[in-house]
DNA sequence: AAACTAATTGACAACGCTTTCAATTGTGAT
DNA sequence: ATCACAATTGAAAGCGTTGTCAATTAGTTT
């Protein structure tokens, strides 16, 4: 029952475990009648090195960690989708970290990322790429930031659409402002001058960047941003859906609504639909990320694409290049694409 | 930049590292004054014990191994999120292994898991699950079964809704059966008679089992089943829709369509809509799984519940039991639940 | 056949932790 | 003081690989 080892196998072949080793890994050569010999033996037995054995001894243990914030959220497969494909591809494998709070306390969440950030050491991943979470915040703390960086010292350590106020930490990220421009800029094209703004929290970068680039297309092109119709408090349709009934509750609405992700835009919609708005005729609204959601609701969304595949897929090549000690630039950018669907057309008074 | 080991602290505190083990893991009494010692150098050091070696020694590893199709489908994350959250608490950590195939090659797919088979014994993991994939096919190969059966001697290993033929693995799942019962059993009492099936392969277990819960009911009451209204060949969104397309062109359509899963109903449910018929009023739908899309579409999808999270949950405990040789039934079954939403009503005639 | 280079192999020390067994130290009782 | 016993500790043997260095064997060359 025990499983067998590469002593054992030594031992019934006759050799040294040095040669079990060597044909294991090709690592030198071997005659050929004591190889067969061996991986006769090996098959017999149904040999499988222990890996953790290996690693100990080599340094070196294949996998990367990821810690995300959680699981459940379209974007983040998303992103593992492209991130494990192309690590796959190169021999890597994959420690998933959820960091989700059953009941949403995102203090718990922050402690959590410290518990799998020891954890992912004490595991020797060969790196750590992180997404979401503290190193979204906009003034995450003092501790948080120095937890990380000292960990980006002894691991490899990748962000993904994030950063640390003051550090310079390997990041592929993608432009958050540029999408908010694109976003903003295809409405007003349309022709909408009243637009809001809707979902992310005013303490993450993302959300705030993703308001800056409405901002300042909304001033390049000299319209007004109404305060009043700019509305933060989270990115799920569940928000979505409370934003929307707030602005309908206003005396003047917006013809036009930029969302802070799909999700929001999801509810939006919903809510929207229940109030007896259709969309686009009487409301154009464009989410941003363009999760799958996003080209399967009705109508289907116009949005940013965050090309999230193609940022998992980066963030692997890059971190393995990290791994593999070749030198990369510390920051990779992908530009964000706007989507043009279903859900964006001219205002009403324009036709 | 060498990490520190329980030796250099050993050293350091005038101590043996059996000591310095004891402290670690609280495994024996130490004296006060030389733990405290022992516990400062820990803390100087930022001392991190290397898992490999602890495993090594100890043969257990604490990792978990979960072997699914595609993380980007909804139906996943949702199970791995009760996954995780249990066997959080339990101490367990994730090993994820996505099988999926970047050209849909579901040979690629089956080879991809017995790799990733092997790959789990060889990181010694302390448990393995599979979802989805090969033991969700009515008639997986020889060669796919005895695999997974010989490392369920090795490693505890459950089944997430699926089973092996001709085996006795463990296994948690819930009826899918009786989940085709409940939805037909829906359709007919709001009055339609003219129900169709689409969605899923005829290769697998569940598509079958949701079938055979269909036929069943509409036998038992009285209904006949058209064969030209049973349509198969996948899961997504985009077979959805063409299932519905080609429905749209038969001579005779149905009133009401019991969908494989939430996706094939979105699908149908946009084809429906661009074809102008409207949800509920001129057509019935009626999803599977209750994945997050199912509540956010307009209309809200009328499915039957998975109950993913609970599923996932209890899968986390009962390997825990598994692991920890505590006896657990083999098998382990959750009822699936309706839940009536509003893409279900009475079919047009009967109002 | 001797000498020499090339091809194969084996011994053994890591890798960093746990655990067993025995030795040492400390304590209160006598 | 002395003894019995409990509380602390240390030495060393694993755990299953890899990798280095030296030794052995085989193959050429003269």
């Amino acid at each position: 029952m025990k499983p067998v080892t590469v002593y054992d196998i030594a031992k019934e072949a006759n050799v040294s475990v040095a040669t079990v080793s060597r044909v294991l890994n090709n690592t030198a050569p071997v005659k050929k009648s004591t190889r067969d010999r061996i991986v006769e033996l090996m098959n017999k037995y149904q040999f499988q090195p222990n890996a953790l054995a290996r690693s100990l001894s080599k340094k070196e243990t294949g996998m990367i960690g990821i810690i995300l914030p959680d699981i459940t959220n379209p974007f983040f497969p998303a992103v593992l989708a492209g991130l494990e494909q192309e690590a796959r591809s190169k021999g890597y494998t994959f420690f998933l970290c959820d960091t989700v709070s059953t009941n949403g306390d995102s203090k718990e969440q922050y402690e959590r990322e410290s518990q799998y950030l020891s954890l992912l050491i004490e595991k020797q991943v060969d790196g750590i790429v992180m997404i979401g979470g503290r190193i979204n915040l906009a003034r995450p703390s003092e501790s948080m930031v120095t937890e990380v960086v000292d960990i980006s010292k002894r691991v490899p350590t990748l962000l993904i659409n994030g950063h640390l106020p003051g550090q310079n930490i390997h990041s592929i990220c993608v432009d958050e402002r540029e999408g908010g421009e694109l976003a903003t800029q295809h409405l007003i094209d349309l022709g909408h001058r009243d637009i809001g703004f809707i979902g992310g929290y005013q303490s993450m970068a993302n959300s705030i960047h993703r308001v800056q680039g409405f901002v300042k297309t909304m001033e390049k092109n000299g319209l007004k941003v109404r305060k009043e119709w700019i509305l933060d408090g989270g990115f799920s349709v569940e928000k979505g859906k409370l934003f929307m009934n707030h602005l309908l509750s206003l005396p003047e609405r917006p013809t036009a609504l930029f969302c802070a992700n799909d999700l929001v835009a999801i509810g939006a919609l919903k809510s929207a639909y229940n109030a007896g708005l259709r969309v686009p005729e009487d409301l154009s609204l464009v989410g941003f990320d363009d999760v799958p959601y996003a080209s399967n609701s009705i109508p289907e969304l116009t949005t940013v694409s965050l090309k999230c595949y193609d940022v998992g897929k980066s963030a692997a090549e890059h971190l393995h290049q990290m791994i593999t000690k070749n030198k990369v630039s510390r920051k990779t950018k992908i530009r964000p694409e706007l989507v043009i669907r279903e859900s964006t057309a001219p205002p009403k008074g324009l036709n």
